[in-house]
DNA sequence: AGAAATACGGAACAATGTTCCGTTTAGCAA
DNA sequence: TTGCTAAACGGAACATTGTTCCGTATTTCT
């Protein structure tokens, strides 16, 4: 992986100080190519020509394959940013909701969130190397949001304790994948079969 | 398009309805065709060049496309052939188990079947229409057997009976389309965990 | 066997990801 | 401000792969 990105956040004062902070029309061009993936990705999937993107961006594709040398560096970037949002949400639940109702929630955006992300499933298919770090870049951002929710759920007796958060995760993800029209209440009441299994046995009958 | 279409649904018997060809050598071409295609997808997934397919099964892409007019028709043709097998199965199964158990293993077997067909969900998710009609395949050939099997399941009280057999259809997919390494026995923790999930509530503890 | 229809093979075409390189521009210094 | 240099830019050119076209070969029928 020759990824020329600046790996070292030290500056040497004293000597010779080169801007490699990186040029303001760059940065300016990076965030408008991340906004027009956003924007092109959700209307016509990610299986979108670079082209297309560039040319919404205002760039060529040149310059779109600057910051990202690969296609699917782009794709990666775009889902990053998403996923931090859904991870910050498990806190806002946790803080406002009771704990199983936490947890059932959150899967329940969670899987919502995947289903607006179209290819995302053939993206995470594809076998493309580059995609290999986004699997891990869900269970190193989700995973623990899941786990504290799944951890309060199951000491308040809501869920049982005996299952892994990893296992968790990719269910609620798979199931969130869209497939037909009414994707939609399909997937919530997938989940809440999910959340049923969950409950399976949690308080055993006296 | 001359297509020798064998509509009929008239053969009761497993093999696939072989439809009357005109010649014999397109006939075998379309054989080869078949099985070099479900070769190369094992080992290359859905993704392997429409050469390299017409190159094992030693023709050239202009029979290929003689045979299949788009590259989807083949791998949607491969698949369909694969679904009638496991469709087949249910039956065996409710012959052999209790109905429960029956259900559980189906759904087992359903999702190991989807795991190994690599780059199946990409497909899926492409948003090509020629795959529109596979999920529909999947239904018509699937749904009846696992109705079966959950119907009867949930009449010997072994699962609750207000689950949409469409629904579980689709999340035991989603849930088998494999993503890590140790895919197969998450998988199964997945399926295992949705099982619960169906036999919440069936029975009431006294 | 001869004719006609059918099927075949692969070159040519089109769409799209990726690279290359001459041109432009931001940032710095005198 | 003006000039310089490295960074960034744009888009044409290239590579890969799906698809079409058509002259040639093969099968089937009479």
């Amino acid at each position: 992986m020759d990824r020329p990105r600046a790996e070292h956040g030290d500056e040497p004062e004293g000597m010779v100080a080169k801007p490699r902070a990186g040029r303001a029309d760059a940065q300016r061009n990076m965030d408008a190519l991340l906004k027009a993936a956003l924007e092109v990705f959700a209307t016509s999937g990610v299986d979108a020509p670079v082209r297309d993107i560039a040319a919404r961006a205002g760039v060529g594709v040149g310059t779109l394959y600057r910051h990202f040398p690969q296609r699917a560096d782009l794709i990666a970037a775009v889902f990053r940013r998403e996923i931090d949002a859904c991870a910050d949400a498990a806190a806002e639940l946790a803080a406002e909701q009771t704990p199983g109702d936490a947890l059932a929630q959150w899967m329940q955006r969670y899987a919502s969130f995947i289903a607006t992300k179209r290819g995302l499933a053939a993206a995470l298919h594809s076998g493309d190397p580059t995609f290999d770090t986004l699997p891990e870049y869900f269970q190193k951002r989700l995973l623990p949001a899941l786990q504290a929710l799944l951890h309060a759920a199951a000491d308040a007796g809501e869920v049982r304790g005996d299952v892994d958060p990893n296992d968790l995760l990719s269910a609620v993800g798979r199931l969130g994948m869209r497939a037909g029209d009414d994707g939609t209440a399909q997937t919530q009441r997938m989940v809440a079969l999910l959340v049923d299994g969950l409950r399976y046995g949690a308080k055993p009958p006296a």
